[in-house]
DNA sequence: GCCAACGTTGGC
DNA sequence: GCCAACGTTGGC
């Protein structure tokens, strides 16, 4: 129920905060149409998750009353991958735009992640995305897209400010402060990889996988390609940070 | 710039 | 609740 915490904040959440307002990270998750609240399912506190995404019918049916059931059966993630695009676009007249190296020169090196209109993506940014989790860093919608470094979770889901702010793109005139619709974390730089890993060379590897199958067989990135905040299994994890050593 | 994949909307 | 039309993502 309870949006997740609202601690007080601490010194380097409120250097975040303020400075992180007017950057518009993230990949453009999706649709920056507001509206539809109703039948969307989960603008409650229903974790639609893992998988069915495409569904949204199916947990209406089923009308999932016991988030805690659903929680214990579904695998734990500890490490996820979140896309940006690094190169300038503009959105409504505001650019859009968050590289590695942004995050890199942040306060702290760390920003907090929002404008997720996604419910799936935003799901896991409540529910999910505890302190210490793992995170690749992936830029998209660019030149060479692929995995460019590893960032840590270092506040869990919050409110997503941006939801309020009428200026923002990615306002949405549905959410109510008291009842907020989208949240984020704040992530904070650790390493850059060793070598960019493309996604070329990840989908020759997923499909060698999927032939013979791999760690990477059901990666999400190939399987739910699209959503912009995605769980990635150990195994995935492990994988990939062992091809960075492969020069 | 194209377009496949897929999420959302809205009529029925 | 179904499903066609529409809109967006994001790789190519």
């Amino acid at each position: 129920m309870a949006p997740k915490r609202s601690r007080t904040a601490t010194a380097v959440e409120e250097i975040t905060r303020s400075t992180a307002t007017r950057k518009a990270k993230k990949a453009r998750t999706n649709y920056s149409k507001p509206e539809a609240p109703k039948v969307v399912t989960n603008t409650s506190d229903t974790p639609i998750l893992n998988g069915s995404a495409s569904k949204p019918n199916q947990s209406t049916s089923k009308s999932v009353k016991n988030s805690q059931a659903e929680i214990s059966t579904k695998p734990a993630y500890t490490c996820w991958l979140v896309k940006s695009e690094p190169d300038s676009r503009f959105e409504n007249g505001v650019e859009m735009k968050f590289s590695f190296d942004d995050l890199k020169s942040s306060p702290n090196q760390t920003e907090c992640w929002d404008g997720v209109r996604n419910y799936q993506a935003r799901n896991f940014l409540r529910d999910q995305m505890k302190l210490g989790h793992n995170v690749f860093f992936y830029h998209s919608n660019c030149k060479e897209p692929g995995i460019i470094g590893i960032c840590k979770i270092v506040k869990e889901g919050y409110p997503d400010h941006t939801q309020f702010d009428p200026k923002d793109p990615h306002y949405d005139s549905s959410s109510q402060e008291n009842k907020p619709k989208w949240f984020m974390v704040d992530v904070q730089l650790v390493r850059p990889l060793k070598r960019f890993i493309s996604l070329a060379e990840l989908k020759k590897i997923h499909q060698e996988h999927v032939q013979r199958d791999g760690p990477l067989k059901k990666m999400s990135l190939f399987t739910r390609a699209r959503l912009s905040v995605q769980p990635v299994t150990e195994e995935e994890w492990s994988y990939i940070l062992q091809l960075e050593n492969n020069m």
